[in-house]
DNA sequence: GACCAGGCACATC
DNA sequence: GATGTGCATGGT
């Protein structure tokens, strides 16, 4: 798989836009919580609620009620678990006051490998894989590619090996990956673009995608 | 009304 | 290790 094709081709054709939007590293962390299984628009109304009541720090949510953060969350859905997972990513925050990178500045204060931060960030209940990667990615700025299904689905239109889950289509990709190189912020923007051409399918189909990518791999081969 | 969305945990096989 | 199901709102 040629990756920096792909991130190229991808970087022609479509617009990644604001994306991964939060002006604190703790705000993206917490959109990156509130955004399992639903849409953006949803978690930007969770956010401007809990912007509103002042309830956007470590601090400030495992002072708060359970009661009022599922309040506050509600338009992002299954309320009462992130509600959970927004306390246990708190705690885990105040455990490794090391780790935890500056609020209004995305500098990483960690020393620990992206391995090693990935396990850590997984041991937090409610956070899982995508979720992982998407703090290392965005937050701690590690170059990592983000499986989620619109990549699965893309990898699998390219004929590329895909499994089903995210674990496992990660595993079949890390190695060539990670030869490509690309570095954090070309993670974010790839990522960014996966989405962008995941949402163009869905509305005109996914041929579509795979005959745009595949006209320029011809077009750079010839 | 079914189906999906920028998933995860848990049960079960 | 792979698959199925509940979570829960909001948009199409």
């Amino acid at each position: 798989m040629d990756w920096r094709n792909l991130y190229s081709i991808l970087s022609q054709e479509f617009t990644a836009g604001d994306w991964w939007p939060g002006e604190t590293a703790f705000e993206v962390m917490v959109g990156a919580v509130l955004t399992q299984n639903t849409t953006w628009t949803s978690v930007e109304k969770a956010i401007k609620q809990m912007k509103s009541a002042k309830i956007l720090s470590p601090q400030e949510i495992a002072s708060c009620p359970s009661e009022t953060i599922i309040e506050l969350i509600k338009p992002a859905g299954s309320y009462t678990r992130k509600a959970q997972t927004l306390y246990h990513l708190t705690n885990w925050l105040q455990e490794n006051q090391k780790i935890y990178p500056e609020i209004g500045n995305k500098t990483l204060a960690s020393t620990l490998n992206t391995a090693d931060l990935r396990a850590s960030l997984l041991s937090i209940p409610g956070v899982g894989p995508e979720t992982a990667d998407d703090i290392l990615l965005y937050v701690y700025l590690r170059p990592v590619f983000i499986f989620d299904a619109y990549a699965r689905r893309i990898l699998e239109a390219l004929g590329q090996p895909v499994s089903k889950t995210y674990e496992g289509t990660r595993k079949l990709h890390q190695a060539s990956i990670e030869k490509a190189n690309l570095d954090a912020s070309e993670h974010g923007h790839f990522h960014g673009l996966i989405v962008t051409a995941g949402k163009y399918a869905r509305r005109h189909g996914w041929n579509m995608v795979t005959d745009i990518i595949t006209k320029n791999i011809a077009k750079k081969i010839s």
